[in-house]
DNA sequence: GAAAAGGAATTCC
DNA sequence: GGAATTCCTTTTC
């Protein structure tokens, strides 16, 4: 009964502490913008189908349609993901390739790499801790 | 003050 | 050799 809003998705929660591996850390390719830390937040598909027997629709039930066809609709309305904490990001990045001294400020700079390939960009109005994977052609 | 942006040197596979 | 890391300075938010 709170759903989370629309248009910036936050993210529940972080995982406390465990050092989990993701080996399969799945990025949507198909969203068109987002940051690195990924996954399905907010609101689970509870109620997918906004058909609750011939009730009206409401607004909410409504974005979330949108925003579950992003083939169809991603130019009007997508999530937008950001990166939380970046100091966590960074651990969890050391930990996968096993450098302990790795922080947002060399993660980040690895990200700035990968500008001039064409493979990630800073969103149009550029924002802290947002960045934006280019589609691929 | 933290994040963004790059240049440059170094390290790793 | 390419990708990523490390270190650094300057600028922006």
């Amino acid at each position: 009964r709170e759903p989370g809003r629309v248009g910036e998705a936050v993210p529940q929660e972080i995982p406390p502490d465990p050092p989990l591996l993701p080996s399969t850390l799945s990025l949507p390719s198909s969203h068109p913008s987002l940051p690195v830390a990924g996954g399905d937040t907010g609101w689970a598909d509870s109620e997918v189908d906004s058909s609750c027997a011939g009730q009206p629709i409401h607004l909410w039930q409504f974005l979330k349609e949108l925003l579950l066809k992003p083939h169809n609709y991603g130019r009007f309305i997508r999530w937008l993901n950001k990166i939380e904490d970046s100091a966590q990001v960074a651990r969890l990045w050391g930990i996968r390739k096993n450098r302990p001294a790795m922080n947002y400020d060399k993660l980040s700079r690895s990200i700035r790499q990968y500008y001039k390939k064409g493979i990630i960009r800073k969103p149009d109005i550029s924002q802290r801790l947002v960045y934006q994977f280019v589609h691929p052609v």
